[in-house]
DNA sequence: ATGATCAGTCAGCAG
DNA sequence: CTGCTGACTGATCAT
């Protein structure tokens, strides 16, 4: 298959070099593909063609397979990261969605209250109240400044 | 996925297997890969032991093959499914982050008011006033209508 | 046996 | 050439 230019691989863990008895330090895998291009160049010199042909194709195998590895564990990454993200906005959600509930809440209640207080107005300022259907509306305002207090509770409270 | 199409080996050009004169139809590799068990024992009769390994192993790889490409599709689509399910969330997000902040500004908006007739109310049931520095506060104003509904515009106004 | 996944290899493209 | 990625393969794990 593949391997036709070299005869095994180490897939599988499979060491044995060749023997050479003389110039030939017989590179690692590792010491072959961190080395660099001008360092290979030295190695390279009192070789055959062919085995300059056949080092160099070692070298890129190995850059390749630590590039699928890169390649791999980018991926993975990527992945870890999205699903973090997700994670970090379902939170989001959640947290807003909260409150969203709870203002909505206190807004309602503000509302039955400030209702109550208008009405409660209505009736002073109309005085003791003329029959039937005064209810049907009209609004009071008024306006103030030089408020200080007021988050605190119920003042007025709706009328039993 | 496409490898599972073709009808001879994708990656490498390895040839055709063996010369066949008679009731072997040299099966395509879909028609090997499609095959069931049964089927392929048919096929298998009246060959030689080692032919029978070869061919199943070629079976399996074929396989295999179908494997690697139902994986990196699964990859894909995963990774897909995450791209879209963080968008959403996204655009949840952004919906609550809406919501939340108008009802804030009515929820304010409706304190005002509140206060400021809560104030008034003060000032109608406290009788006509007491001494001093009373002035520093209240106006009133009123009126009408037959609007039942205050969240639209402001029936109570700010002080100018 | 079948299906899925990992790591290594090659093809082929991009810089 | 270097680096990356898709596809194929064998090994290995799980069912």
């Amino acid at each position: 298959m593949q391997g036709m230019t070299t005869p095994f691989k180490p897939h599988k863990a499979l060491k044995v070099k060749k023997e050479v008895g003389e110039n030939a330090p017989a590179l690692s895998d590792d010491e072959l593909v961190a080395m660099s291009v001008r360092e290979l160049n030295q190695h390279l010199r009192g070789l055959t063609k062919e085995d300059v042909v056949r080092l160099k194709q070692r070298r890129r195998t190995l850059k390749n397979r630590g590039y699928a590895a890169s390649c791999r564990i980018k991926r993975v990454t990527q992945k870890e990261e999205l699903e973090r993200q997700k994670i970090e906005l379902q939170q989001e959600v959640e947290k807003l969605a909260r409150e969203n509930a709870s203002m909505r809440l206190e807004l309602d209640a503000l509302r039955a209250k400030y209702e109550a207080l208008q009405c409660f107005a209505r009736t002073v300022t109309r005085g003791p109240m003329s029959p039937g259907k005064v209810a049907t509306t009209s609004v009071i305002t008024i306006v103030k400044s030089a408020n200080h207090n007021n988050t605190s509770p119920t003042p007025f409270s709706a009328p039993s």
